[in-house]
DNA sequence: AAACAGGCCTAAA
DNA sequence: TTTAGGCCTGTT
């Protein structure tokens, strides 16, 4: 049972950025332009024109998942003002300009854990494929309108699946991260009490407790799926970034509290340059 | 052929 | 405390 919701389209929201800009791997476009994903095992089609906003999901899940997944209840103005009342240059000027209409979403925690494990010296091809592969072969099937899906198997799921489990998925060396971040994650800390009860600072040193996380993945972890906006994660397009513009020196602090945002909108403006 | 891809671990200064 | 290799696999 779905139907199709329609809501008015906000300011500061396009799709084709939000599942573009490397902070989720399991959504694609179709041919009728509505893009197509699995979260929280749960499907959502969502399409969008100059107006309006078309979400296609079972009925009372909007007001429940989608609507914080996609960052609806957030003011991008406000969020933008103050980044630019921090840190007002050309640069990041520009980079928002360019990345207007991104949102940072609020995926689940387990599977973006995983996800940016899995994206250790891999491009984003692969690790798509790689991380369909991981649903495909240990989560849990529905169907819906004829066609199988795949939620992303849980910690449990993981565990079953084993590191030889993971490795005949060709994940190579991050088979065994995947494995102590299921257990992490089962035994210690619960990753939605970082999210509810921890500072970004205070999850970040939590989450590189795990063997195979380090502070580039934790702060992907948090920045995408926990609500820590002051998250910066550090790649080497962000490198670049701040070698190109910033003399190789940026201070994270001064971004004031949506620092991930402005990241975002800077990693979205390097990489579509070329 | 060799280097690289949205890192991290380990060993060695 | 910082730095160099190595790592699974695939692609160019």
């Amino acid at each position: 049972m779905s139907d199709i919701l329609t809501i008015k389209r906000p300011d500061h929201f396009d799709l084709d950025k939000i599942f573009d800009c490397g902070q989720s791997f399991r959504f694609e476009k179709n041919g009728d332009g509505f893009f197509e994903g699995v979260a929280f095992g749960r499907l959502l089609r969502i399409g969008q024109d100059e107006k309006n906003l078309y979400i296609e999901a079972a009925e009372d899940e909007y007001e429940n998942i989608w609507k914080r997944y996609l960052a609806l209840d957030e003011d991008y103005g406000k969020i933008n003002e103050d980044i630019l009342k921090h840190f007002e240059c050309d640069v990041i000027k520009r980079a928002m300009e360019a990345g207007d209409g991104i949102r940072i979403l609020r995926q689940d925690p387990w599977e973006t854990l995983c996800s940016f494990i899995i994206s250790q010296n891999n491009n984003i091809p692969r690790i798509k494929s790689l991380v369909s592969a991981v649903c495909r072969t240990y989560g849990q099937s529905f169907e819906s309108g004829g066609k199988v899906y795949y939620a992303f198997p849980g910690e449990k799921d993981i565990l079953n699946a084993g590191e030889a489990g993971l490795k005949a998925l060709k994940t190579g060396f991050r088979a065994g991260y995947l494995i102590s971040a299921a257990e992490h994650c089962l035994s210690d800390t619960d990753l939605c009490r970082i999210r509810d009860e921890y500072t970004y600072e205070q999850g970040l040193e939590e989450l590189c407790r795990i063997k195979g996380v380090g502070p580039k993945v934790a702060s992907c972890t948090l920045l995408f799926a926990l609500g820590k906006w002051s998250a910066f994660p550090v790649d080497v397009w962000i490198k670049r970034t701040i070698d190109k513009y910033f003399g190789g020196r940026l201070d994270i602090t001064s971004l004031g509290r949506y620092a991930g945002i402005a990241q975002q909108y800077l990693f979205y403006y390097e990489r579509t340059l070329q």
